[in-house]
DNA sequence: GGCGTCATACCGTCCGGTCGGTCTTAAATT
DNA sequence: AATTTAAGACCGACCGGACGGTATGACGCC
């Protein structure tokens, strides 16, 4: 059988330069997991959309969980590495909180499709490697419950909200972006962080 | 032949008194639905958990979506009509917004798992249904928004914030509390719902 | 000539849904 | 009152096909 190897490893396709094979994959893997969700995408779908098979898929990923839980961790990552930033910089806790509270909404936005995926397929991982997503949250809702922690004590904040509940009051709107903003509504993902900061920050104050 | 017909209509079971079929089969799916996921339990599952066969379970519904559509008809339906209770009573906006605040969340908290399903597992219902439960949503929030929009009018509010977005804001919240409360915690239903409150009326006064 | 990168063919499993049939109970008929 | 009929409730074996994963090998590049 004579295989004409439609167009090799060559990537000057016709079309834009396609990134590499592995990297597309987990591309479009994120994007069909986000329309049709995890379990109703299968790896054929997934490699015919990134024009490749399954044997390029095994190369590169163990699994398909393995291709869900990227999505996890890289999100998870550039906003933990993000909030590190903010957190350190210089201000009063109000200010930081603000810019916290303002990025994640930002960067949630800006990576829609992994908040979809994110807040609805994570109990589709499998238990260990759940596990380890939950510990890297974890981490990020303490460090974000520090800058509230911190507003309290300098008396800027209300002392009678559990910082706790703040914590998962506010990073539940930042999960359920996904669930109703449309890129082409009338809000800019940076109105949508700065309103959400205004509730946040208000709900939060002295009165 | 007398008879002893297991257990006829009449329900004097040795055991507890067991619903009927029909809504054991609702009740345990949904159960399933939220500890597993609605793709990873299969319909087999579901009938062994209730204790019969698939032939009982396609008898009382036409598919595995069925099953899945009543629980957020179910839902929807009784936070619907509490809505509706409240906002056409007595008090202030505020005061109405207050009590249906702390309404929809104890109720989301009592029913937990059927929270669990609604936010994550929508995408897989078939299109027409889906649009039919979005439809039912999107009327719950217009009501949701009136009160919102009352209190602006009022003056209590603030109206620099649009009131579609401070609805998605708590509705937010409200929608992933499945993925953080947990019943046995320090913090009872009535306390969340009082604190999240707390939080929604800060953000929304003018200072 | 070995190694990374993929393609192709294939396998075993599982799952939603179907379908013919049985048992019980109530109504209709005799 | 006895018998037949009808209907609902439920059983359980079965089917078709999709799906995740694997095994093997071709092809280019150092």
């Amino acid at each position: 059988m004579v295989l004409r190897s439609k167009e090799s490893a060559g990537r000057p396709a016709g079309k834009t330069a396609r990134p590499p094979v592995k990297e597309r994959l987990l591309h479009v893997a994120t994007r069909l997991f986000a329309r049709h969700g995890f379990e109703s995408t299968s790896v054929q779908d997934i490699v015919d959309a990134a024009g490749v098979t399954k044997g390029a898929m095994y190369h590169y990923y163990g699994s398909k969980d393995d291709l869900l839980y990227e999505v996890y961790h890289q999100v998870l990552t550039m906003q933990t590495s993000h909030l590190d930033q903010i957190a350190a910089g210089q201000g009063t806790a109000e200010e930081r909180l603000r810019l916290a509270a303002a990025d994640v909404v930002q960067t949630s936005l800006d990576n829609l499709d992994d908040m979809i995926v994110f807040f609805r397929s994570l109990h589709m991982l499998p238990e260990d490697k759940q596990t380890q997503v939950r510990a890297e949250r974890r981490a990020y809702q303490e460090k974000f419950k520090a800058l509230v922690d911190e507003g309290v004590a300098a008396g800027t904040f209300r002392s009678d909200i559990s910082s706790d509940i703040v914590v998962h009051y506010f990073l539940s709107v930042v999960n359920q972006l996904g669930s109703w903003f449309k890129p082409d509504g009338s809000l800019s993902p940076g109105q949508v962080g700065d309103l959400f900061t205004e509730l946040l920050i208000g709900g939060l104050a002295v009165r």
